[in-house]
DNA sequence: ACACGAATGGCACTCAGTGCCATATTCGGC
DNA sequence: GCCGAATATGGCACTGAGTGCCATTCGTGT
């Protein structure tokens, strides 16, 4: 078989193997609010997903994956908005405007979010694991910043400071927001930026 | 016995149990530097410090805390620090100097900083570990700002993002500090909070 | 029908962490 | 100095995460 429909870059199997990782994650989510994410084994998570616990380690490297991977893909496309953003505008403003990347996709989907925000609140090792990718795209995307700010020698600290304070804002903003309630989780990281407004960012 | 020598508050069980947990402690960090912090298993760890097994973890909770566990008690201590500042003072200033705790234990035993830093940047999921512990005493130390800011309800997002953004500042500051250069870290920490530094922060 | 590669399942292993119990060490009072 | 009680230690067996290896099955193209 060759191109199965006007071909997407993804071939049958691809599409299947994502299919079936999805499916796994959706059921470990249930799982995982009901009896709390250590308080439910892989061997539970594997049979209630009719596979074993041997192929589950093919879906998901870790336990914690099953929740955090599905974001691994947010920190490139946050340097990409940051990028496209115009040259000259003010690099907090510019930081803000990447964030909308997360902001559509938890507005596309407030209850899944709100489940999945649940978990990772709930769970030390979670929100560890997720603070530590938040630094992980944070030194990716100091770069842009700092070639922003002129790339002088003394503006990498500059640039680092902005942009890991940047995503502290994230998180904060993400521990406020109530997924049930009125504001967007945009207008809840608009306050949080706000709050924060750095003197000089340009 | 009573009161050895003018009686510290600590019995002579206690002063032996934290001079045996530092010696694992030392014996330990030697081992993660030439190895690297998960090729050491904790079997290597006890026979190394003449201790079995079981009784490790009894001394830690986990291997992490080998390497984590003295910092623990620096969250009250930080939060004791800004508590004490004037009422009046520009709170990311306060903040800035309630982490001279810290800025001063490094500045007292800079190589044994040093080689804790290395071990743990080097690791990932001690980093993790770190970062969600800063994020546990931010939330401990945001009632104290949202305190000196008002306490209006619209402040307390205000008081938290202040709050993790100037933990962010530690942690750059932590990843630029070189203990080796002449550069303090208390500089270092100045220069990221200065690059930082608010609209308005009163 | 057949062959080939990928997906799956089963098994045994390492390592972190815990509960339980038996033993040794230390501390108190006498 | 002696003894009972608390405490520290070690050994053992267990759970659970994660991995390597191998046999089997499934999907796909010829």
């Amino acid at each position: 078989m060759q191109s199965p429909s006007a071909g997407s870059g993804r071939s049958l199997r691809e599409i299947k193997t994502d299919a079936v990782a999805a499916s796994i994650a959706a059921t470990a989510l249930v799982l995982f609010e009901e009896k709390g994410f250590d308080r439910v084994t892989v061997d539970e998570i594997a049979s209630a997903s009719g596979i074993s616990r041997r192929s589950f380690f093919r879906y998901f490297a870790t336990k914690e994956d099953v929740v955090v991977s599905g974001h691994a893909a947010f920190g490139e496309k946050i340097i990409e908005r940051v990028k496209a953003r115009p040259a000259d505008e003010d690099v907090w403003v510019s930081l803000r405007r990447g964030y909308d990347v997360l902001v559509e996709n938890v507005d596309r989907n407030p209850e899944g979010a709100a489940r999945t925000m649940r978990v990772i609140n709930g769970t030390a090792s979670l929100r560890a694991h997720t603070l530590e990718k938040h630094s992980a795209w944070a030194v990716g995307l100091a770069p842009e910043i700092a070639r922003r700010l002129g790339d002088a020698d003394g503006r990498r600290l500059e640039a680092d400071a902005l942009v890991h304070a940047s995503f502290a804002c994230l998180d904060v903003a993400l521990a406020h927001f109530d997924p049930g309630g009125d504001a967007s989780l945009g207008t809840t990281l608009d306050a949080a930026f706000g709050a924060l407004r750095p003197e000089r960012t340009r």
